[in-house]
DNA sequence: GTGAAAGCGCTAACAC
DNA sequence: GTGTTAGCGCTTTCAC
């Protein structure tokens, strides 16, 4: 800037002003400016520019996997937003473990992101709190801030989403439905179980732990789950899985399980599902050709609606923290309808 | 800083010197210093430190869309590269928009990202000549940059892919060989129609322009067009679809025009090649249980190739531009190895 | 309309 | 071991 300046025989401020579009400056001398400016290939240093007025424009996005098409999704409807507030965005994914979310909120925070936008793996935020002191503001998505933490939260409605997906099942006639969940310590995997015992009780229907399997979404640890259910003297009629990634190792796992052949959609052989029911949470590329019915989440709107909260936030709403709990949908493609077998013990 | 020198009583250097684990402190005054930093619930500003230092720890990422499962991979690499070397992202999605795409650019360029990983949108890319000469450094990933843009850029083998793709279904007896490709203003999109004219040139096989259908991977228009080739009077017996979107969009149209019902796997109808054998590009969610035939890229190892590649320029490598490309695989799964059906005219 | 001076928060270079 | 000074590139404030 400063070689601009000399370059155009004027003050230093006057080539800022003209750089800013600010007011007040000769239409010649802007002209002089900015040929000077050409001429010497100057571009502005956002960084120097952002350490001077305090805000640097920018937002971090903490989530799980940015190559899982939940988050990727959730990301990209921030990323919109984000921009359509001239930010810059910053992204990291946390694997799911609770000292790299930390460790990648600081140094978002270090570079002074203006607002944060957080999908925890971690259960303790305290970290945070010299942060929120310092003016930083935070939007937790999908899942809700430790205790002791006290911030803008948007969630899906887990708990409603299964207990619909299981009161569903139930309504086929389905008796004994197990639950295929993610790992219980996970806030959605809490509760979408917690939602599937209640449509239980709703029911009358008794909860059986043999017919819950929590862990995380791998194919050996889900095809021996399966099989375990399956072998069992009264084996469920109808699953419920708890997330996509669960639900598409569910479908290969019984594939494999049924010894029905893969390939079973482009031969026409009769595949996979065994005769079982199943309703998956989360909606999936191709569940509406395979005719899987599920459970849906909207996570660009949960993306958007964090964003939108943040920028809020950001714009100075200092109303009290809220908490916003999106719908879910059950879409219905017949995987849920079938009914359960005629039971051999009554004819 | 400042503040945190005059809590423990020394010079602000001295609480610089511990911040950053500088040797030659006294293990007392350090101790000093760290409880003021406590205390005061100090955090070194990131933003001032790149200022002085020159560099800024961050690459920009741009890509064609973050929701795309096939650009989250990627990015997911890239993230994992730039993280392990200490630094952090940002990413933007261009939506296939030469403007975007550069306003993208230029504003991490703005904030003198130390490099840049572009999956370019557009052909032109002059702009980058100043922030190239400024010493940021830029590889490509997926597609190359356009005319007089010299750097690294890894791409796919589009052309051997499509054209291995293509032999195997004239391997399998067929001659009447469709291509549905995606916008062929895309680089990946005319590389991998190239492949597909080669295999046929290789063959013997007249190149039939009737048979190709370049476009968006929109529903609508892939239906529109599956339909009259299907009409045709010599129509065809085998599909390639030109990328993932395609791929699954023509499965769809597919089954909407064959009539077979939704849901068929699960329901175990005869679904929806209608006869057709089908090859696609880029391997995709569950391909493996509906045995789709595809040639597949790794986007994770085109991501991690160019983050390398990157962090190689960044720690002052400056040998000649270079150009990778990575090779495709051919995954058999079913839906290639059909055989034509038996052909009327000569039974 | 234009400019000079101060300072955002930090580190590099050097002195003590 | 510790402190002083200068300055990264910009904007803010206020004077002209």
């Amino acid at each position: 800037m400063n070689d601009v300046a000399a370059a155009a025989g004027v003050a230093l401020k006057t080539v800022s002003r003209v750089v800013n579009d600010e007011p007040g400056v000769n239409a010649a001398t802007a002209l002089r400016v900015k040929a000077a400016i050409d001429r010497l290939g100057y571009r502005r240093n956002d960084g120097a520019r952002t350490l001077r007025r305090g805000r640097t424009a920018s937002i971090g996005l903490v989530i799980e996997d940015a190559a899982d098409v939940f988050y990727s999704s959730l990301s990209r409807a921030v990323e919109e937003t984000a921009l359509h507030h001239g930010c810059l965005l910053f992204t990291g994914s946390s694997q799911e473990d609770a000292a790299r979310e930390r460790d990648l909120v600081l140094a978002f925070c270090a570079r002074r992101v203006d607002g944060l936008i957080i999908v925890p793996a971690g259960t303790d935020h305290t970290y945070l709190a010299p942060e929120f002191e310092a003016g930083t503001r935070a939007v937790f998505a999908d899942r809700p801030p430790g205790a002791g933490c006290e911030a803008d939260v948007v969630l899906s409605d887990n708990a409603g989403g299964a207990r619909a997906g299981a009161a569903h099942l139930i309504a086929h006639g389905h008796r004994r439905i197990a639950f295929l969940g993610d790992l219980p310590r996970i806030f959605t995997a809490a509760e979408r179980l917690r939602g599937y015992r209640e449509a239980l009780a709703a029911a009358g229907l008794p909860y059986d732990e043999g017919l819950v399997a929590m862990g995380p979404a791998d194919p050996a640890r889900l095809r021996a789950d399966l099989a375990r259910l399956l072998r069992a003297a009264d084996p469920p009629t109808a699953l419920l899985t708890g997330n996509g990634r669960t639900t598409v190792e569910t479908l290969r796992a019984l594939a494999s399980i049924t010894g029905s052949a893969t390939g079973a959609f482009v031969e026409g052989v009769r595949p996979g599902l065994g005769g079982l029911a199943l309703v998956g949470f989360d909606d999936f590329e191709l569940a509406d050709l395979l005719g899987v019915t599920v459970v849906a989440q909207d996570p660009a709107r949960l993306g958007r609606t964090a964003a939108d909260l943040l920028f809020l936030r950001l714009a100075g709403d200092d109303g009290p923290v809220t908490r916003f709990e999106l719908p879910t949908r059950l879409i219905p493609r017949g995987s849920g309808e079938r009914p359960p077998p005629p039971r051999r013990d009554h004819p």
